[in-house]
DNA sequence: CCGTATCCTCCCGGATACTG
DNA sequence: CAGTATCCGGGAGGATACGG
């Protein structure tokens, strides 16, 4: 932690950060696939876990419970045996996707230049560390 | 893991997935911290440190450092002593600016739907709760 | 079919002390 | 001032088994 003298407070946190607060809601790895799931139409628990890789049940239900806590899915039961149940965007959920598929895009475009500039990086780095243990 | 029969593999992968890609630039609650710090223009380490509510400089040295590494975000030194670091967006950071400011707007406009939401969503859970231990 | 409960491991990140 | 090095505790999340 940094000294902060009285006078000069911190400014910025997690609590007045808009970033943050999207942070908060699509925080985890399974957030976004879920959501990319989703993002086409309703689908089934058992579904999307067969299409979403590596998750767990306990994953998809703690995912799909939170987005639901958060009012941006929404769960239909069908009460037949075996049960059914679609999971599907609510207005709210469908309200993020303009801005979503904005950053989507952004990363698509983008994330070849990342991917160098990550290798630049590690070049460099790599020289550097060589050079210094001469 | 669920499991999945040959013939209908996963689809839906981190590798694949725009929203993914996204996450793992700005993985962090630090990430977007710091970001937000520096969308108006650069700012030395210390001042940011200050800045930034609850962050160490071992958290803060090692976002800079992922986000430098990204190709976002660039190091400016002044060798004097004591050293002077600066550090700025660059340019494709800077092109991340505008779909990440529509993503705050819809945190901002939003998050009190989606704390209400939740609100609710707790009051008819621990009604649920209550209901089942009678 | 759609989950919960339990255990257990791994790694993120905080605290602290030291350096050029 | 601007970092690195080291230690360590807590929580996220995987594996597994069970329940309605």
């Amino acid at each position: 932690m940094f000294l902060t003298d009285k006078g000069n407070q911190p400014d910025i946190s997690i609590k007045v950060c808009g970033y943050s607060k999207m942070l908060e809601i699509i925080s985890s790895k399974w957030t976004v696939l879920v959501f990319y799931a989703l993002e086409n139409g309703s689908a089934r628990y058992g579904e999307m876990g067969r299409r979403i890789e590596g998750i767990s049940k306990k994953m998809l239900t703690q995912t799909l419970r939170q987005l639901e806590r958060d009012g941006l899915v929404m769960r239909h039961l069908t009460p037949t045996i075996p049960p059914r149940v679609d999971y599907s965007l609510t207005p709210l959920g469908e309200s993020m996707l303009k801005p979503m598929f904005e950053l989507k895009k952004w990363a698509i475009d983008n994330f070849a230049i990342v991917e160098q500039a990550r290798d630049r990086f590690d070049q460099t780095a790599a020289a550097h560390d060589f050079a210094e243990n001469e």
